[in-house]
DNA sequence: TCATTAATTTTGACAAAGTCTAAATCTATA
DNA sequence: TATAGATTTAGACTTTGTCAAAATTAATGA
């Protein structure tokens, strides 16, 4: 990735402090929720609201800056990770999220089937499982 | 699926006019929300309220009668098509849903690498993508 | 450099999907 | 049929995110 300004001029979006505080966060917290990226960026620059975090996710999101995942029973999480049709494996205990080579080879997985005559366009795929670490714990 | 009053016997649930009315809703309209599914239980039943329709549902879906599934963008679906590691394909469009038998096999895609020291238990598999009537609609 | 304009940010209300708690009701059992 | 334990209900509450209008800021070019 290159640096953060230039990425918002080549996407035509203005440059604000906000952009380049978010976009800096992801990058340094990959598979961070809305809520912690709000509390590295308020570290850096000392406040951001909500609603412009979400601004600046979303709108990162659409230009395919950034990509959003959304495993069950979180929040949605980002990345700036795109483009590679990686996967993640998601520990059911602590919620750890860990990036995984796609399974079965390039984007391989969207060949998949013609079935029902849908068009697909993506193959999402979430391993569930739990951490060495949550592994350990009793209970 | 044998009838509901067995099944929550089987189980040792208590058999309550709310289990029996959910369980079966469930079994009729697979991929439904608990929303739905409370609509459809006051058509048969009358009345329930929508806290105990969460709670049957997460009883039975802890006891591994029905499962739920969590795509992106859409409140938690249920199905009592269980234990045959099936996967999903679901419209961008209209949230459609389908049943797609796993791509890789029999439960094939659960050995995934033995990545990070992760136990993975489940993978998930959310093909995204537009169903054939929403292909044909303008726009 | 400075004014103008369009875009972004902020604030505060709102919405959807679920959970929590205590009181009321019901099921299972004997 | 009485009892104990479980379930159901009502209503408040939480979390995650969106909407809309007013205030602020970035980009542009005179
Ligand atoms: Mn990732
Ligand atoms: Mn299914
Ligand atoms: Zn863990
Ligand atoms: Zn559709």
């Amino acid at each position: 990735m290159q640096d953060p300004e230039t990425t918002l001029r080549q996407h035509d979006l203005p440059v604000t402090a906000q952009r380049l505080a978010v976009l800096r966060a992801v990058a340094h917290h990959p598979h961070a929720t809305a809520d912690d990226l709000a509390e590295q960026v308020r570290q850096k620059i000392g406040a951001i609201s909500r609603q412009s975090v979400y601004n600046v996710l979303n709108v990162l999101t659409d230009k395919g800056i950034i990509r959003r995942i959304q495993p069950a029973h979180s929040p949605a999480r980002y990345e700036d990770r795109v483009g590679d049709n990686h996967h993640h494996l998601v520990c059911r205990s602590c919620g750890l999220t860990e990036d995984v080579c796609c399974a079965v080879g390039a984007a391989p997985c969207l060949t998949a089937h013609a079935h029902h005559g849908f068009k697909i366009d993506e193959a999402e795929v979430i391993y569930w499982g739990t951490c060495p670490s949550c592994q350990k714990k009793p209970r």
